[in-house]
DNA sequence: CGCGTGTTTGAACAAGTTCAACCGGCGTGG
DNA sequence: CCACGCCGGTTGAACTTGTTCAAACACGCG
C-alpha cells in the first residue's frame, strides 16, 4: 500500500508486497527476507476469461493469486477437458513446471478480473535452500492437495453422480458455514469438476429441490434445506 | 550387507543403511548425514496381506519401501474402496500425516512380503530443517504424484472404460520397454484402480483380443500386438 | 433491445453394473 | 499326497444409470 499513490491499489502494479505478506507458504518470514522475496516478483494481470497459461506451456515460474480467480483445467488424452481446481486468493500453481523440466499438462483462465504474482524457477530454487521453511509450507499445501485430489479421483470412481453432488454442496456448506451460499461457478463447469454432464446436475439438483432437500433461490444460489437427508442417499 | 553376517539378508533386520542408500530422497546425501539418518530409521516386516496402517490410524511416520511391494486403498464416503496406487521399492507413503496432524483416509497392505523403514515425523521435520536438499526432493515426487492423481481424475472423469484400459496397458509397455510384460496386480485390483468392475475389465480385454489388439498369454500375462490401434480406439 | 451462453426438459440410446452361475488354480489341512 | 475350499476370473442376461441430441428458455452483458 505504501507505495502506491494513485486511486485503485488493485490496478497498482508496484503493489507486490502484499503478494508475499499474504500468502501462506510466504508470511512466516521475517521483515527482510519477505522483502528480498519481493525484489524477484514480477506482476501479471489478466481480463475475465484470459488465458495463463495453456498445455504445452514450458513453464517456469510459480504463480500466486493477489486478487481473483482461476479456473485450472485438464484436456484428456482423448481431447475432453475437465476442472481440476479453482484458485482463490493466496493459492498458487506451476508447480509441476517447478520441480521437473517438463511442460504443463494443464491450462489456467482467469475467471473474473486477476492479478497473480510469478516467481522464476531458479529465484524459488534458491529461495528453497536458503529458508528451508518455505519447503515445509510447499510440502504441507502439497500433501492437502495430494489428499483431496486423491479423494476426488476415489469419489468419481466410486460414487453415483447424485452423491457426489451432494458431497459438493456439502463442502461448500461446510466452507462457507452456511446453509445458504452461492455456487463458486457455473453449473457447466461444476458438471465438468464432478466428472458429468451439465443437463445431469440440472436434474439432479431439482431432483433435490423435489425430495426437499434444497431450494435453489437463483441459479447459483442454494439454500440447504436437510443436508442430513442429502448425504445419506 | 556389510553388518549382516547370517542367512538370508532380506530378514535381517539390523540393514537399514539400503533403506537410506538406495531411496531417492535419501541418496544424494553425504555419508555422515546418511548415517545419522539410518540412526533414527525403525525398521518394519509385514507378510503378504498384512495391513501395514488403516485408515483412521493416526500415522506419525513416513514408510520407505526396502523390498516388496505395498497396496494403497481408499474408501469413499459410502464406503466402498478403490485403489490408488502400489509403491515399489524406493517409494514412500505416509505423507498426509507428516504435514498435518490428521489421521490416514487411506490404509495400506503388503501385497507381498515387505520390509519397510520407518521415520517418525519428529526427525523427518529435523532432517529437512538441516538438509534442505531433502525437501526438494519430495517436493519433486510430490509434484509427479499430484501430476500423475490429477491425470487419473481426469481419465476416470472423461474418458470411457475402454481407453482407460488401454491406456493402463499403454504405460505398461512404456514402463517394461517391451510390448510383453506381467500386470502389476489382479485384474480385480485393476478394475479398482481404474474405477470399473472385474466383469467389465474381462469383457473389455476380450473384446481387445477379439479385435486383434492383444493376446492374453495367462492371467496376467500380456502381449500387445497393435498398439496404435488399441490407444486409437 | 438483442445476442450468446448457460440452463432446463424430454426422449431415445449407450454404456457399464449387477447378479448369478460356472470354471480353474492354488494353498491348506487331513 | 490328495481332496476340498476359496478366491479370482469369465460369461450371460437383465437392469440401471447417465449420456446424447434437440429444442426451448432465461438471464446477463454489451
Amino acid at each position: 500500500m505504501d507505495n502506491c499513490n494513485h486511486g485503485n491499489c488493485h490496478h497498482c502494479n508496484t503493489n507486490h508486497k502484499s503478494c508475499v505478506s499474504l500468502v501462506p507458504i510466504f508470511n512466516h518470514l521475517e521483515d527482510n527476507q519477505m522483502n528480498e522475496i519481493v525484489e524477484t516478483i514480477k506482476p501479471g494481470k489478466y481480463k475475465k476469461g484470459e488465458i495463463i497459461y495453456s498445455a504445452g506451456d514450458s513453464s517456469d515460474s510459480l504463480y500466486i493469486v493477489n486478487m481473483g480467480r482461476i479456473k485450472i483445467s485438464r484436456l484428456s488424452e482423448s481431447g475432453k477437458e475437465q476442472l481440476v481446481r479453482i484458485l482463490e486468493v493466496g493459492d498458487f500453481t506451476g508447480e509441476l513446471a517447478l520441480f521437473s523440466e517438463s511442460t504443463h499438462e494443464s491450462y489456467a483462465q482467469a475467471m473474473e478480473y486477476t492479478e497473480v504474482c510469478m516467481i522464476n524457477r531458479r529465484d524459488l530454487q534458491n529461495f528453497l535452500i536458503r529458508y528451508p521453511s518455505i519447503s515445509l509450507k510447499i510440502l504441507s499445501e502439497f500433501s492437502s492437495r495430494l489428499e483431496k485430489s486423491e479423494r476426488q479421483t476415489t469419489r468419481v470412481s466410486t460414487e453415483k453422480v447424485e452423491t457426489r453432488i451432494a458431497l459438493f454442496l456439502a463442502e461448500c456448506v461446510d466452507k462457507n458455514k452456511s446453509m445458504e451460499f452461492t455456487l463458486p461457478m457455473s453449473k457447466k463447469d461444476l458438471a465438468s469438476y464432478l466428472g458429468t454432464t451439465p443437463e445431469t446436475i440440472s436434474r439432479k439438483l431439482t431432483d433435490f429441490e423435489d425430495a426437499g432437500y434444497i431450494k435453489q433461490k437463483t441459479a447459483r444460489k442454494m439454500l440447504i434445506l436437510d443436508l442430513e437427508g442429502m448425504v445419506s442417499v
